[in-house]
DNA sequence: TAAGTCTTTGCAATAAATTTGCAAGTTTCA
DNA sequence: TGAAACTTGCAAATTTATTGCAAAGACTTA
């Protein structure tokens, strides 16, 4: 074989539709499993739901990708080698918008001299109102 | 009528299943609907989990109430008076401890000057790993 | 306190988001 | 190439939450 691919690298079978829920992944930044199905289905029309959402469960176990959850439904899922940052979630228009990561380093250091706690802000959604809204 | 009752003075009737769930709300702390339902029926075993939904709505526009996004899942409510707090939740253990309002006090300052974001950091929880966990 | 009015409840049906069982189809690697 | 292990598609089952309605209950007022 020429080249390795990067989810044989990890011991993964590859198959059509993994590699693309992936490239969708990738393209898409933060995507809910439906918006990934979607991207999918451009390429490959036939792709089921479930073998969307498995191949999400395999990619992150596998570390290509993370999901967080950011509105009051369901997690969205991006690609874990992206520069990651923090989630802000407007709770009046909706909007999500994206603050360094570095924005929470103090807040992070607190809460693990405080509590012992390492915090990983990225899973979850920063809630609030944006500057327009307010 | 001998003393108002405070769901009455909000204007919403007094219904038995409507105070049960409030009293559940404040009894459990953080309580899913369906742990909310499970305690009404202690004591009124045949109410309906629409309606302990339908009382949660009612009960949080009335301000009774607030919900909050711990776990990957669904809403958890507690009542609106309780000094209210942080949530970290440990993502190995999935145990939610708190931490005072006042650990994120700068955290929210930052994302006020950078962004304008108003932040409302109880609404979802604080997501990463805790002390003994680690 | 009984009538009238508006709200709430229980129940059944529906909806949206996932998850699972399984048979058939693929990918690997010796 | 062939056997073993893993994946996929499909349909059915779950889980969590919402909605329509008719019956029951709470309130108000005369």
């Amino acid at each position: 074989m020429s080249q390795e691919n990067e989810i044989r690298a990890k011991g993964l079978r590859l198959t059509p539709q993994r590699q693309l829920v992936l490239d969708a992944v990738r393209q898409l930044g933060h995507a809910t499993p439906d918006e990934i199905a979607a991207r999918v289905r451009q390429a490959h029309p036939g792709i089921n739901l479930s073998t969307v959402y498995r191949n999400l469960e395999t990619l992150e176990k596998a570390g290509f990708v993370i999901h967080s959850h950011l509105g009051h439904g369901g997690a969205t899922y991006h690609a874990a080698d992206e520069a990651s940052h923090l989630h802000l979630v407007c709770g009046v228009c909706g909007n999500v918008s994206e603050s360094e990561l570095s924005t929470a380093d103090e807040f992070v250091e607190l809460l693990k001299s405080k509590h012992g706690f390492a915090t990983d802000v990225t899973h979850f959604a920063i809630y609030g109102t944006c500057k327009s809204c307010r």
